[in-house]
Parts: structure tokens; C-alpha cells; sequence
RNA sequence: GGUCCCAUAGCUCAGCUGGAUAGAGCAUCUUCCUUCUAAGAAGGCGGUCAUUGGUUCGAAUCCAAUUGGGAUCACCA
């Protein structure tokens, strides 16, 4: 059934015939475009061993195998490479092998669990494009780890305390009154309240900004200024009131925040991401206390005369790293300490997955080494998925100089486009799509091309966002990919109003077209390649997977007629090889989060 | 200064645990719609895989050094 395996398995038995010895790695790889041949085994490793002649070598194999293995049709040698082609009827049963499994490439429960971490949005701004390959990563990373047979808890840690809310919080204190005397509200501003919010954290910089100016301009040094400040002391003074509790205070940042989560809310909801458990920084900022505690007790912390708590690291090639303040409050660490140990608590989970950008490589790899100090169970689990900044052609993207591009406003955008590309193609094609259907597809469509843009990048890689590129419909794009789905639908629409069957073993005899055998080969790489992605964390390895097999489709369907060919074997055969081809391109998507329509 | 990451075609990126003449897309130049969706396909052009050494039958891939770019080493998060 499964090609590869059963090639795997009579190459070693070839061997093992041949020359009494046995290898117990035996690789193959798709043979070259320029040689004939489906597998390539490369033998080189052989000749030394036995002390013969790689073209001896190469023949012997190839002749026990040709008389020997029925999936081997052919073979040639180059070399050390022993070129194989597999036999027509082998292909076939392969395909209806695939057929016959409709949870193909997907790994039932293997009864372990994981966490997977992502988003973390910062309450004082709505999200930017940066979030957005945040988002787009963890939400197919964790689709990806599900069809890999794990159980996935989805999980959001939502920074709603600290310093920069109150910046925000500060500024509609001062400049949030209307002309009416009453305070602004999303409602009144017309704005969804991320964007509101935001707004006043951009007027606290600017205000702020004129203020050290002003001072520095009197002779006050930088560093000075920025902490004197009034903006900034006001600021921390209102932190200091949140932190006791204050009750107006606390009423203003309820507020804020209420406003803040209902646009999260649109935003996640209109790029399709959602999370099984939320938790808030405000109640896991005071945690990690005792998790230092018992670190001190047991001798993998110690303190300092000003009571400060520390870790030394400097074996593991790490640095000393501080975990508690000399006046007992928390620093970044103290909380993830606690945090993730609530999370274990929780959940119980085998694994967990932070995705968070690389500049925070250090901070989690402390953070992992001081878990497994402390002995935590869990510790091996742990796993950063960082992944590198998001350019603009412009350079790098800085929210203080406004040079963020917001997700809604870049979500509209690559919906406009799209739309606009349809209108351009549609030819009709949509004529009986009501207007709200339209706009679904062309979310679908705009929504598609931005993450598959966004996604298909190696995740560990800086990348450069083109804008133009980004909504492109044309090429290695996901409206490319959506395309294909759609014109596989459109056929298989045609075969069902003719009374066709696409789920239908096909006959074993017909003689098939390259482009036909190349397609059987792609839809068998298919669990291989979720699971390699899974272990590596790697939705771009999905990505190029389902571009390959687009591709490759397209090739057959303007070099072949599927419903006119005059051979009703073939037409079968082409069928049901479309259909499982439009199902894996469907699901492959679907582990990215893209959708895939049925006409377009 | 220490540590980590990155460097492949004009541009953006693939290249799995080492395998044959390094692949896509964009751009550019040719072709192909009275035939299943041309948002497509076929072809041309385009490369000292940053540099130098090493490992071996074989290196874009592994190792070391160098150069260039980025991040980090905060009692910020």
C-alpha cells in the first residue's frame, strides 16, 4: 500500500539475499527530473563494504528486485544510484490504499497532551502584523500537533497590567474628554475600543515625548528627564494605585480593558483564531513567590546581602540571572515561574509550546534550565517556537514611530484585494454568489493569501513583508493554492450532475501519465510530511507541501481531459485521483487555517 | 566584550536526518483559452550556495575560523 515502505522493505531483502548483510537504514529519495525512475536508493555506503564495483552492485540489485518485487516495474544505474520505477498497478493501489483511510495523514491519540501558548497581546494597543505571525504560527502549530495525535489546550496570557496601561489609562484621564464634557467611549469615537485604547497610548508617547524634551532642552540629561518626567512619574504613581487596589483606578482600567477585549474579540474572530483558556496577567503577576521560596530552600537560588534573589546559570554558558528584588517584588521571570507551573497544574500537560519572537531566546532558555533545577517533571516538555521579526521594505516596524501596520486595518486591506482580483477573473464564475457570499469568499480569499504569505516563511527566520506581495493571487501564493481546490471541485461538481463516482477504487490495469504518477506520489508524502512538521514545529513544511501538490495538479489538468477523455477507465482513475487531491490540499490548508473554496 | 540566530538567482524564499547538472515565485522575454475554472500551463534568461580551511567516495547541508546583518546579556515585559 505504502509505496516507499514496501520498496524499503524489498531493497533490504535484496540485499540481504545477495550479499548475506544487512543495512538497517535504507533511504530513498525521489528520483532526479532528469533520470526515468519514481525512487532513487543511493548505494554508495555498499560499495566500500563489499568490495565491489558500483555498477556490479547496482545491477545485481535492480535484477532481484525486477523479478522479485512486484511493485518494481523497471530500474536503471547510475553510479551508486540505482534508479527504481514502480509499476503502474503499484501506484494504483497506493491511491486506492489512500482512499480507503479517510483520516489519511491524520495520527489517532497517542495520549499525550500540550499546551501551546500564543498571541499574548499587550491590552494598551490593538494588535500589528507582528501578532499576526505570532497568531497565525500557534494556531497552525497547534492544528498541526492535534492531527499529530495530541491533545491541544490552546492558551492566550494576556499582559493586562503594568506600566503601559497606565500610559494609556493616564492619557484618557487627561485628553479623553469630549467637547460635551463627557468622556470618550468606542461608541462615541466611532473606533472598536483596541484602537481607542491605542490612540491614547500613542498621545501619552507624544506628550510624554514633548515633556523630556522640554526638559533636557532646560539642561536635565536624558536618562533624567525620562524618569522625571511628570507624565512618567504620574504614571507610576497610578501602577502603585492599581497594585493597592484603589478603587477608582481599578474601575477606569476595568473599563479600558472591557473596551480592549471586545475589539480582541472582532479581531480574532474575523482571522479565525480562538484560544480554550485564557489567563490574565493580573492574576498571575503576584505568583512565583513561592516558587522562589522553595528554590532558596533547597539550594538552587541564593540571596544576596541586599536580599535579592539570584541563580547562577554561568555553568550552562547562561549568565546570573535575578529572580526577586531585593524589596520582594516580582521581575518578568518570578511571574513565569509561577505561571508556568500553574499552567502544569491546570492542565497536566506532557508538553508546552511557547511561541514568542526570538528576542526573548534568553529569557526562556533561563527559564527552562531553572525548571529543571528545580526538578519539575515538566521540564523536558518545554519548548520556545521562536520565531524571528517582521520587516516592512520600509525597515523595521516600530509602534512608538507609528510605523505599524494594524492586523484589522491589513485584514481589510487583503479583503479589498481580493475581491478586486475576483471581480477581475471572476468571468462569471460567481454570478449566483449573493453579496454576502461574495464577501466570505473574498475573506476567505484575502484572509488566505496574507497567512499563507506569512506562514509559509521558515518560522526561525527574519522576514520582509512586502505589501504587494502579500494580497499577490498569482505564484506561490495561498489564492494559488485555493485556485487549484477550486477547479478540482468545479470538475468533480460536473462528474456528480453526470452521474460519475470520485470515491471509487480505480482499476489497477490502466496505464498512467507521469503527471498522474507523480500526484500518487505527492498524496503518499502526505502523513510524512505533517508528521515531520509536527516534530519540527514547522507549518512552512506544510505550506510547500501543498503548493508542491497544487502544482503538480495543475500540470495534469491542463496537459490531461479528465471528463472528455475518451477512456471511461481513465476518467474513473483521474477522478478519484483529483478528488483525494482536492480532500489533501483541503486538509493541508486546513492545518495552516486557511480555508479552501469551492468555486472562485 | 560574552552568548544565540541569520547569509542560496536582480528581489522574496524552498532545499528533510550529507547524494547525481542547487529548485520555486516575483520581475523580464516567448508560446498556449470555439475543449473540464488562463487566479492556469510550457519554455528562455538568471548562481563562485558570504569567504577560507577541515571531515569523506560525495558538502548549500556537518565542524572550525573569518566577514557582514540581527537579537540578547536590565532590579523592563
Amino acid at each position: 500500500m505504502d509505496l516507499q515502505a514496501d520498496l524499503k522493505a524489498a531493497i533490504q531483502q535484496a540485499i540481504h539475499t545477495l550479499y548475506n548483510t544487512s543495512v538497517d537504514d535504507v533511504t530513498l529519495q525521489p528520483t532526479k527530473k532528469e533520470f526515468e525512475g519514481t525512487y532513487t536508493y543511493v548505494f554508495f555506503p555498499l560499495v566500500k563494504s563489499l568490495r565491489k564495483s558500483p555498477a556490479e552492485i547496482g545491477q545485481a540489485l535492480g535484477n532481484w528486485l525486477q523479478s522479485n518485487a512486484p511493485v518494481v516495474r523497471s530500474f536503471n544505474v547510475a553510479q551508486g544510484f540505482l534508479n527504481i520505477s514502480v509499476s503502474d498497478a503499484a501506484y494504483i493501489q497506493a491511491l486506492n490504499g489512500i482512499l480507503a483511510q479517510p483520516d489519511f495523514g491524520v495520527t489517532p491519540n497517542n495520549g499525550q497532551s500540550v499546551m501551546v501558548e500564543f498571541s499574548s497581546p499587550n491590552t494598551n494597543k490593538p494588535l500589528h502584523l507582528g501578532h499576526l505571525r505570532n497568531n497565525f504560527l500557534g494556531d497552525s502549530i497547534s492544528r498541526i500537533l492535534a492531527a499529530n495525535g495530541f491533545a491541544v489546550t490552546k492558551a492566550c496570557l494576556v499582559n493586562d497590567r503594568g506600566i503601559h496601561i497606565c500610559k494609556s489609562m493616564l492619557a484618557y484621564q487627561k485628553f479623553g474628554r469630549q467637547e460635551d464634557g463627557t468622556f470618550e467611549t468606542p461608541e462615541s469615537a466611532g473606533l472598536k475600543g483596541d484602537h481607542l485604547i491605542g490612540k491614547y497610548y500613542v498621545l501619552f508617547d507624544k506628550a510624554y515625548k514633548a515633556e523630556v524634551k522640554q526638559l533636557v532642552d532646560e539642561g536635565m540629561a536624558q536618562d533624567v528627564a525620562e524618569k522625571k518626567a511628570p507624565l512618567m512619574q504620574q504614571a507610576q504613581a497610578m501602577l502603585l494605585k492599581w497594585e493597592q487596589g484603589d478603587a477608582e483606578t481599578v474601575a477606569l482600567w476595568q473599563q479600558m480593558n472591557t473596551w480592549v477585549y471586545a475589539g480582541f474579540a472582532d479581531t480574532y474572530n474575523n482571522i479565525g483564531v480562538s484560544f480554550d483558556k485564557t489567563y490574565y496577567e493580573s492574576n498571575t503577576y503576584l505568583l512565583g513567590k513561592d516558587v522562589v521560596e522553595e528554590g532558596l530552600a533547597s539550594g538552587v537560588f541564593y540571596q544576596k546581602e541586599d536580599k535579592s534573589v539570584w541563580i547562577d546559570l554561568t555553568d550552562e554558558g547562561l549568565d546570573q540571572k535575578l529572580v526577586l528584588r531585593g524589596d520582594g517584588t516580582s521581575v518578568y521571570i518570578t511571574q513565569d515561574l509561577g505561571t508556568t507551573d500553574l499552567k502544569f497544574s491546570d492542565f497536566h500537560s506532557d508538553r508546552s509550546i511557547w511561541v514568542v519572537g526570538n528576542e526573548q531566546d534568553y529569557h526562556f532558555k533561563v527559564l527552562f534550565a531553572i525548571m529543571k533545577r528545580l526538578g519539575r517533571p515538566y521540564a523536558a516538555g518545554c519548548y520556545h517556537l521562536s520565531y524571528g521579526m517582521v520587516d516592512l521594505p520600509s525597515g523595521k516596524m516600530k509602534s512608538r514611530e507609528g510605523t505599524v501596520v494594524d492586523a484589522d486595518d491589513l485584514v481589510n486591506e487583503v479583503t479589498n484585494v481580493a475581491a478586486a482580483a475576483a471581480d477581475a477573473a471572476a468571468k462569471g464564475k460567481l454570478d449566483e454568489f449573493t453579496g454576502a457570499e461574495k464577501q466570505e469568499l473574498f475573506h476567505m480569499i484575502g484572509l488566505g493569501a496574507l497567512k499563507y504569505y506569512l506562514l509559509k516563511v521558515d518560522p526561525q527566520k527574519r522576514m520582509l513583508f512586502n505589501p504587494e506581495e502579500s494580497v499577490d493571487v498569482h505564484g506561490h501564493t495561498g489564492p494559488f493554492i485555493q485556485y487549484a481546490h477550486a477547479r478540482i471541485r468545479s470538475v468533480l461538481r460536473k462528474a456528480q450532475e453526470s452521474g460519475l463516482v470520485f470515491d471509487a477504487p480505480a482499476d489497477e490495469s490502466v496505464e498512467l501519465h507521469e503527471t498522474e504518477q507523480e500526484l500518487i506520489v505527492l498524496l503518499g508524502q502526505y502523513p510524512k510530511r505533517v508528521k515531520e512538521a509536527g516534530d519540527n514545529f514547522a507549518p512552512s513544511s506544510i505550506a510547500q507541501y501543498v503548493y508542491d501538490l497544487a502544482k503538480a495538479y495543475n500540470r495534469l489538468f491542463a496537459e490531461l481531459s479528465i471528463l472528455s477523455e475518451p477512456d471511461p477507465v481513465k476518467t474513473q482513475l483521474r477522478l478519484t485521483l483529483s478528488a483525494q487531491v482536492a480532500e489533501t490540499i483541503r486538509k493541508g490548508m486546513g492545518l495552516l487555517g486557511i480555508g479552501v473554496p469551492d468555486k472562485m
